[in-house]
DNA sequence: AATAGATAGTTCAATGATTGAACAGTTAAA
DNA sequence: TTTAACTGTTCAATCATTGAACTATCTATT
């Protein structure tokens, strides 16, 4: 049994990184339902998950100007699904939350994206799939380390 | 010590995938130095490790409309990086190859890729990465079957 | 052979997303 | 108090993507 090489490694790994988002971001296309784009969806999820959010940070984990999140974060305001809300000490400070609407809408689309995920996840045995998860994270967190050394 | 849930893994799965990718995706920007965008990049790539490479092949792979690519390809193809020949028995195919100078680029910049791909999996044990590159392999079938399902 | 339907790829106008630069308002430091 | 730094917005310019119409070609049916 021949032994794997580094570079055999490092190929499929760039490759299956490239493939996995792909047909990933393409079925999460579909069970958003043409009523939020991904972005909008990883945006109102992203302003569920964190306290204090505020449009810096968004710009900083989407990877895009400030500029650009403005305009997102418009277009889901204009919808009502999305509130701003000054910092009372940091007048400069915008905070970020979900209205009710916006909750709802999130909610019901995450469902959906929780049972599609699930479907693949319990296609395996939980020891392997933990497994993964926990080297997916060790991953990401030398992603933060490599990203911060910039 | 308390058994993960389902829910847990989901959620973190969910999480990672998004968080790895736009990590990842900064990460290869500053490998590219500008030369060339992210996307040209894997069109490149795609274009250099398929035989026979079509537009209609790059616009399933990429989930873009052929339009799309049509104008990706134009662009490489003013800065000579790619040649379009067509198929003798069926004209109306055009196939993609890299120029001498797209295959040189692709080259220099695929190995700045490489070395930072490899920078992260030798911080493993060669044991955990293959099996984490096997499970995700796994995910990357699951995922095919599911869109083919479509 | 003649026709109709499918397929590969292109064109082009319209739409969307992102950037870059300038800006207003606010805070922190000298 | 002045200066510098920071948060977020505006707006014009740029770039990517779509959708529809189109050309050219091939396949299947009669």
């Amino acid at each position: 049994m021949p032994q794997l090489s580094i570079k055999e490694l490092v190929d499929r790994y760039i490759d299956l990184t490239f493939a996995v988002h792909k047909k990933g971001e393409s079925l999460v296309k579909e069970q958003l339902q043409s009523e939020l784009s991904n972005d909008q969806f990883y945006t109102l999820k992203y302003i569920y998950k964190t306290e204090n959010c505020t449009s810096t940070e968004l710009a900083k984990v989407f990877d895009v100007k400030k500029s650009a999140i403005t305009a997102v974060i418009t277009k889901l305001w204009d919808q009502d699904l999305i509130e701003r809300t000054r910092d009372q000490n940091d007048r400069r400070v915008v905070y970020l939350t979900l209205t009710e609407t916006g909750l709802e809408l999130y909610k019901k689309t995450e469902e959906r994206i929780y049972n599609l995920v699930e479907s693949i996840i319990t296609q395996f045995e939980e020891q392997e799939i933990k497994q993964f998860i926990d080297t997916y994270e060790k991953v990401n967190n030398i992603l933060t380390a490599l990203q911060e050394k910039q």
